[in-house]
DNA sequence: GAGCACTGC
């Protein structure tokens, strides 16, 4: 690879836009800062909560919360809100007469990490009045526990034993800047909920949310009304600020836009180590790719220059790296070396860095794209919204004030770059989402009063699926029983149909294992390194079928070992994923006992495995182009011109059908798990979905 | 013969 040129006679030019003082952060973790966890003894507990901003708010905000359907806190980094106000509402005796104080989190390592803080602070044991559920673990005692974090999933999952949330007194939604599907489905539920419950209190927090458009989310004209009615409780929500607790950030710009961020990133990292007093360095780039290239070039620069550079300690981060590479980033630096993190926005929010006092912003993300149309959902690189840059910059004032050096200029900043990014509900598939409304009985989808509306054409899209899929009926209304089975399983619909076919056609045994397998990110160890070796491995376990059968031999070959991680090791099968398989295999299990399926193997019939998946993913079918030779194939329903993943074990077998789990977007559309079927399937699982089809694409 | 931002039930 070339050496980078720098740009403009050496280095970056930065004007400094003066002191400005950066908010946001990761409210979850963040409270669980250092100092508090390190000391102990309760009086110190105690004065140290007195510390947190949000202390002296706490008259405040119990009489908002008495006063107030809804109260929205707007708190950053480090204000105390989510560890302190339950406890708050806890002592002035909402959680009186066995009701139970719920918090929300978007992650379950935040669920965790806030409640056995709490837990400490109150000095009780974890699991008794201070609790927690995620899936798969439920830490709660009923009738004892009285302050619960659990996930907003998790939360929405009850609604559907429990749609009016009875037990709950206060239902505190946390981090709901972030705008996660399950966020914003669950705020929409929780307004219709307050109608019905005018006794339940709302808390919504967040760190840099648009108060106002929140605040006009949960008042209307009806509100207005039922405040007439029930005396004393104002439905209009109040609105109370509470400060952080982080450092200052000075802010850099770039004077012009940079036009290879990677090499203005690299020559930044080289800018500050030359220049700036110890300190690590966090940089925000957007994907593997761009953090390798990144990570070469600064390889590169420590060989050509070996004085200036190599006191540097690189460590790249992303969430497919091994899990202990990704370890390494927390073990603090070697005595006079200075550690460069150089991640995705996995360190945005998911994890917490300890250390920082540099950040470098490319200014940009990975973020998922759906195309109603097409039915197909991109990863792109898009630029960030001005929540997102603060949130970065708030990285590197964790620990003493910090300098951030934005790649982009301030003008950019102030005039072009959005304050909010798009919420999630209005970039994805929204099959999930819709099926999940449906089994809480809101039947007027198109009706139902988002905190921001997905697309018309996405809303019709997703209910075309689930009528294609026989779980909607003409009426849009869940068919039963397979509707409400499918509303039961927590999985995607299409796999969740699979898994009812395969209780009728007796494989349910094999497709679980294969749903469950689908449901992780992947059971092989990533390494780009070995590929030829781990390729040739593979073929072990490749069956001509195609992906799925593979999974089901390497999941066979995991139980014979006795479940070993040697044999993992040397199969380059992901230890760790295939603990999770074990672990969602059983929730499937029981999932499917509870809604009366029949668990039964096929014993090595493999071709009604085959049909099973044909019954989830029939709309994934695709005919390998007459005379292709470079392995085109056109999807039955929209003429899509795909082809199958090299990571395959079919690639380059080019059955002449197949059908896949899942596409992704690069220079071509790849699928990814794919397996051959017999046309005469999709005919025989979905007549209706395949009646109307140009004549030429029919299967025979 | 190529590559997967991040969550969650």
């Amino acid at each position: 690879m070339a050496r980078w040129t720098p740009p403009q006679g050496g280095y970056l030019k930065m004007n400094v836009d003066g002191r400005v003082q950066v908010g946001g952060g990761c409210a979850g973790i963040s409270c669980v800062a250092r100092d508090e966890v390190e000391s102990f003894g309760y009086s110190n507990i105690e004065r140290q909560k007195q510390r947190l901003p949000v202390y002296k708010y706490r008259t405040a905000i119990l009489y908002l919360v008495e006063t107030h359907a809804t109260t929205i806190i707007v708190g950053e980094t480090g204000s105390g809100k989510t560890t302190q106000i339950p406890q708050f509402l806890k002592e002035a005796g909402w959680a009186d007469g066995g009701r139970v104080i719920a918090c929300t989190q978007p992650r379950r390592l935040a669920v965790q990490a806030v409640s056995s803080r709490v837990a400490e602070e109150m000095g009780v044991k974890l699991g008794e009045e201070v609790g927690y559920t995620i899936r798969f673990e439920d830490f709660t005692k009923n009738g004892v526990t009285m302050i619960k974090f659990l996930t907003d999933g998790v939360l929405l999952r009850e609604m559907m034993d429990d749609p009016l949330l009875t037990k709950y007194s206060v239902i505190m939604v946390d981090e709901a800047h972030e705008r996660s599907i399950s966020t914003d489905i669950l705020l929409g539920l929780l307004k219709k909920i307050q109608r019905r419950r005018p006794e339940l209190r709302l808390v919504i927090s967040s760190a840099t949310i648009e108060a106002k458009s929140m605040s006009s989310f949960f008042t209307s004209k009806r509100r207005r009304q039922m405040e007439d009615e029930t005396v004393g409780l104002k439905m209009e929500p109040a609105i109370l600020s509470v400060e952080g607790r982080g450092f200052t950030v000075q802010i850099q710009y770039v004077e012009e836009p940079v036009s290879n961020y990677i090499q203005a990133a690299v020559s930044t990292i080289l800018l500050i180590n030359d220049q700036e007093p110890m300190g690590d360095i966090l940089v925000f780039l957007t994907g593997q790719d761009d953090i390798d290239s990144a990570v070469h070039l600064l390889h590169e620069d420590i060989q050509n220059r070996s004085k200036n550079s190599s006191g540097l300690l690189i460590l790249p981060l992303y969430s497919g790296l091994p899990r202990a590479e990704q370890e390494l980033v927390f073990a603090p630096a070697p005595r006079g070396k200075r550690k460069v993190v150089i991640s995705t926005n996995i360190a945005e929010t998911s994890l917490t860095l300890e250390g920082i006092v540099y950040v470098i912003d490319s200014g940009f993300s990975k973020q998922r794209f759906y195309n109603p149309i097409s039915d197909i959902e991109n990863l792109v690189v898009a630029p960030i919204s001005k929540a997102s840059a603060r949130q970065r910059a708030g990285r590197a004032g964790r620990v003493r004030p910090g300098k951030c050096y934005r790649l982009y200029t301030e003008e950019y900043f102030v005039k072009e770059m959005p304050n909010e990014g798009i919420p999630e509900i209005q970039r994805s598939n929204l099959v999930s989402c819709v099926i999940q409304l449906k089994s809480l009985g809101i039947d007027n989808i198109l009706g139902f009063e988002w905190p921001a509306s997905p697309s018309p054409e996405a809303m019709v899209r997703a209910l075309e699926v689930l009528y294609s899929l026989g779980v909607l009926d003409d009426d849009a209304k869940l068919t039963s029983p397979d509707g409400f089975q499918v509303a039961e399983i927590p999985l995607d619909p299409m796999i969740a149909k699979m898994i009812l076919s395969s209780s009728q056609l007796g494989c349910s045994e094999e497709i679980i294992t294969i749903a469950a397998v689908l449901s992780i990110q992947s059971i092989w160890v990533s390494s780009r390194g070995a590929q030829k070796e781990m390729d040739e491995v593979k073929l072990r376990f490749a069956t001509a079928e195609g992906d799925h059968v593979t999974f089901l031999n390497v999941y066979k070959g995991f139980l014979q070992s006795g479940k070993s991680s040697q044999w993992c090791y040397r199969n380059f099968v992901n230890y760790h994923a295939m603990k999770k398989v074990l672990e969602v295999r059983e929730q499937l299990r029981r999932t499917a006992q509870r809604i009366g399926l029949v668990l039964k193997s096929c014993e090595g019939d493999i071709l009604i495995v085959r049909k099973a998946i044909t019954a989830g993913f029939f709309a994934n079918a695709c005919n390998l182009e007459a005379y292709s030779h470079n392995g085109k194939y056109k999807t039955i329903r929209g003429s899509q011109e795909v082809y199958i993943h090299p990571s395959s074990v079919l690639f380059r077998v080019n059955p002449k059908w197949v059908i896949y789990h899942s596409l992704v977007s690069t220079d071509k559309q790849y699928m990814r798990n794919v397996i051959s079927i017999d046309p005469s399937w999709l005919r025989e699982v979905a007549p209706h979905f395949y009646q109307h089809q140009r004549p030429s694409s029919i299967p025979h």
